[in-house]
DNA sequence: AACTCGCACAACCGCGTTTTT
DNA sequence: TAAAAACGCGGTTGTGCGAGT
């Protein structure tokens, strides 16, 4: 048995947002706040799923969001950031006041991708499949070996006490690893922050504005410090097949 | 003028996570 | 502690509109 409705279906008005329906909206959030919205439709009077309200009013009607066209630097920071982390539109959106996933997303399909392809940069879709390649290779080092009586292959047999060195708690950050530490630094520790080398371009112009580059590098380093966000993020480092060292 | 096509973006859906009871 | 409800995310689909024929 699956997971019921949130709302009916057949009593609620789908599509198009009316003028009407957002005075509604606003009007309610303004009195009442963002909030509690399975009972919104009931409270503002209006026939509409609540978890439509939530995405009307958190990607359109926010007072905060921009609706003007992405900046340059804004452009370059989602770059920069879907190089490192992939499709985690709410992340990258954070980085960029005014934004929300969804206008981040929807850029980034139908127009980065494409300026991407015709400058003939090759990792477009595949910047987050790279990353993990190399990193692989050497953080399975530190896994258990496989043997006689013990020869688990796949990620589901590891728990995560499986991932550090002595088998105890997780008490090294993940991105200690010798191998993350590899892709998001170089040799002298510092930082990579969305550079031209990830990009697979080098124009020598600073493409970065929204966002500074120590914007961009300590927010990589409070990335580096959550361990298991790290490791959702490149969820690849624990495909299978995966060859132990 | 009518039609088709493609693009941009709004909205929906399913599911995982978090919070509340 | 478990179940239910609410929330949030990412992928996908739907819709409106302008350009081209």
């Amino acid at each position: 048995m699956g997971r019921p409705p949130c709302c009916d279906k057949s009593n609620v008005r789908r599509g198009l947002w009316t003028a009407e329906e957002d005075k509604k909206i606003v009007a309610y959030v303004s009195t009442h706040g963002a909030g509690n919205w399975a009972s919104v439709p009931k409270k503002a009077g209006l026939k509409r799923c609540g978890k439509s309200c939530r995405l009307r009013w958190t990607n359109y009607l926010r007072p905060d969001l921009k609706h003007d066209d992405f900046t340059p630097g804004e452009e370059q920071t989602i770059i920069s950031l879907h190089a490192k982390i992939g499709s985690r539109w709410s992340i990258i959106a954070h980085q960029l006041p005014g934004r929300t996933d969804n206008d981040v997303k929807n850029y980034w399909n139908t127009k980065l991708k494409k300026k991407l392809i015709q400058r003939g940069s090759t990792l477009v879709d595949h910047a987050v499949e790279l990353l993990p390649q190399p990193a692989r290779l050497c953080s399975f080092a530190f896994l258990p070996q496989p043997h006689a009586g013990n020869n688990r292959r796949s990620p589901s047999d590891f728990s995560w006490t499986d991932l550090t060195p002595q088998g105890g708690l997780p008490t090294f950050p993940f991105a200690e690893a010798p191998p993350l530490r590899g892709i998001f630094q170089d040799e002298g520790g510092e930082i990579c922050g969305g550079t031209p080398a990830i990009l697979g371009e080098d124009d020598g112009d600073d493409h970065r504005g929204a966002s500074s580059p120590s914007d961009i590098n300590s927010f990589v380093e409070s990335l580096l410090s959550r361990d298991d966000e790290m490791m959702w993020a490149f969820p690849e480092f624990l495909n299978d097949p995966f060859v132990c060292p």
